[in-house]
DNA sequence: GTTACCGCTTACCTTTCGGTAAGTACTATC
DNA sequence: GATAGTACTTACCGAAAGGTAAGCGGTAAC
């Protein structure tokens, strides 16, 4: 089970930030939680991610999806038509990010009203 | 030009992609979650942060502390001794992340567990 | 045979991030 | 008057992330 009781004593805090730094790598730059939750939706080919994820090269595009490929977040499946088709797919572990997306999604809406309201104030 | 928002197909997972990205960005960078953790754990001084934080050089520190009060996760208190002391200490808000960090820090230890098994498996 | 689509790769460039070293304004101490 | 400490700022630099544009090998339609 998840343990809620973070920031504890100084010798906990350590390997807890360790644990955080490691996640947030995992998830960072600037695209990767796009990608995953658009495959999360559906599978899809390599153009049609280009098209749906607007702005990502095909550069940027190729190497982010290595990148989760390699961290088990999606599959590369190759079918032998002609021409061969890849279609990228979500895997069952991209769920267990669920929880610590739906934790960040909530805490990011909060902090842009708290953000707005400062703002307000100030002007 | 850009035509459209990001994942245009599903209106919730814009909105909720979107805080997603805005809790990242402000937990971004090298040294924000140290420097939080850090002044969680007790109120510092410039230099006492320096010292605690290895590594970290008074120019970014500078930075990092004046991004992390304009986001309210800490006050810059001054003190009029002679010389002014300046204390930086969290704020309440920094609480609200205790749920996000600790989700995170939760996925990442699964997560490092995870790499360390498949790993094994192709060595 | 030229064009076009697919799934990339390559070369090149810009922007951003972070690091080092030095300097500054002030006070205090020797 | 020289030195040291505090809390930074400034100038310069290298690495990395990310963007642009073009190419490439295959297939297939016109």
């Amino acid at each position: 089970m998840i343990r809620n009781e973070v920031l504890p004593s100084n010798h906990e805090c350590a390997g807890s930030l360790k644990n955080v730094i490691d996640a947030l790598y995992v998830l960072n730059g600037k695209w990767k939680r796009a990608l995953i939750l658009s495959l999360v939706q559906s599978s899809k080919r390599f153009n049609e991610i280009q098209k749906e994820v607007t702005g990502i090269s095909a550069k940027v595009l190729a190497k982010e999806l290595k990148d989760l490929e390699l961290n088990d977040f999606i599959t590369r499946n190759v079918y032998p038509t002609t021409p061969v088709s890849i279609i990228y797919e979500a895997t069952g572990y991209s769920q267990t990010l669920k929880s610590v997306i739906g934790e960040l999604s909530a805490w990011g809406e909060q902090h842009r009203e708290k953000v707005k309201q400062s703002m307000r104030k100030q002007s």
